[in-house]
DNA sequence: GCCAACGTTGGC
DNA sequence: GCCAACGTTGGC
């Protein structure tokens, strides 16, 4: 079981959009590496919505449903979705703020590298954040 | 709106 | 295979 983050501008794609579908497919990733990571996910694994741009901050825990296929946006075998559904939304957001400013969470990749959509997350740095959500 | 970081493209 | 040019993302 491994853990994620997926972004997605609320303007775009919100984590209230995510919650009204019931579900979606996270498609239109054009990035190699955020590509791999899509492909390593397993059915069950959990991932943090984070809304990026405006109002950064992880809201909730999405769960992957169903693993890579096809983008279906693009004729391009490249590229790669998966399924996704909401499975709770945390009480008190935890604020791209609050992860910079906590030394346990310094070696983040959405610190580190804020440019990559979908990046795992460890153990630890998971419960951390469950944590300070709660 | 600006700009740093970073990924991709294409010329050589 | 290198690297300059360019485009995009995303924080501020």
């Amino acid at each position: 079981m491994n853990y994620w983050l997926m972004k997605s501008e609320p303007g775009t794609y919100s984590w209230d959009d995510l919650l009204k579908d019931g579900s979606t497919f996270w498609d239109g990733v054009r990035n190699y590496t955020a590509r791999n990571n899509m492909k390593s996910m397993k059915v069950g694994d959990l991932a943090f919505f984070y809304h990026s741009v405006k109002q950064t901050r992880i809201l909730g825990v999405a769960k992957i449903v169903k693993e890579y296929y096809q983008d279906p946006s693009t004729d391009d075998d490249r590229w790669v979705a998966v399924d996704i559904e909401p499975l709770s939304a945390l009480n008190n957001p935890v604020t791209l703020e609050q992860v910079k400013s906590d030394d346990r969470l310094s070696d983040m990749i959405l610190v580190r590298q804020s440019r990559l959509s979908v990046q795992p997350v460890t153990k630890e740095e998971w419960d951390i954040i469950m944590k300070l959500g709660s």
